[in-house]
DNA sequence: TATATTTACTTCCGAAACGAAAGTAATAAT
DNA sequence: ATTATTACTTTCGTTTCGGAAGTAAATATA
């Protein structure tokens, strides 16, 4: 089921903004990358404060670009899970770079856990995305 | 003078977006990375059809965040030219991985010069990143 | 030199997107 | 049996956005 998104050229990275250059798109890809598999609650809680009719509106249109997918929790019948699929995972090195940036220019107001994994990426970031990838990739 | 922007969290990455995260300011910085030096003019021409209000007032909100620069063009009195810091610069690795995810997933709506850039960065990501800086470096 | 054009904006306004709060329906816990 | 939790949806006032038109200064043209 995918949505149709208007693109505005064939440049990749207007249309790789088309489909996640928004204000909460990536914040919920960190999300999972990060915690591994959410709930609706999860992201409630854990994201900047989104809300719920924009989360809502935002998991369905990820969904439905392939980049997450959305299944029952195995006993919790009113819970479901959301997870990423390869071609959200493979967004890691555009967040690893956001991290980057930051943590070279906006060093000041960066949480310490932040500026460990910035330290981690320096060191070896091909390393360290292909091992945050791995717990994704084996299922 | 830095303009005061409202920050969701201390999170690396939602800070990022809180500063360039909306819909123009990366294709902005794309197009002086590219192309070099731009007028207003060239981003009205060139961008995928910003209105003039709104790029003004990403050309001052960029400014006031120390990602590009504005001068006068040194013979014709009316024309402005915009270029990147150094902090603008260091937006290519990023702008460089949304290119790669795009070729690997966008595929079919990119354009060919696109695609070729995809193919270098593939070859060297560094090499070619760096290659691109060196421009604005040597100011 | 007078007029037209270009450039870099600003202003205005209707449309779209957003956020906060409240509501709902199903399930689970007490 | 009642309360609480989860995953939403709905509503509505506010903010942001895009498109068109307008402005002022500088430049090009007749």
């Amino acid at each position: 089921m995918k949505k149709n998104i208007s693109h505005r050229s064939d440049c990749p990275i207007s249309s790789a903004l088309d489909f996640f250059g928004d204000k909460w798109s990536l914040l919920i890809i960190r999300d999972i990358m990060f915690f591994g598999e959410r709930t609706f609650k999860n992201f409630s809680d854990e994201s900047e404060g989104i809300s719920s009719s924009r989360l809502s509106e935002r998991l369905t249109r990820l969904e439905s670009l392939d980049i997450i997918t959305k299944k029952r929790h195995p006993t919790n019948k009113k819970v479901y899970l959301y997870n990423l699929t390869q071609k959200g995972v493979d967004l890691f090195p555009i967040i690893a770079e956001y991290v980057l940036w930051s943590d070279k220019y906006l060093d000041t107001h960066i949480s310490p856990q932040s500026k460990a994994f910035a330290k981690q990426l320096k060191g070896s970031k091909e390393e360290t995305i292909k091992y945050m990838a791995k717990q994704f990739n084996k299922k």
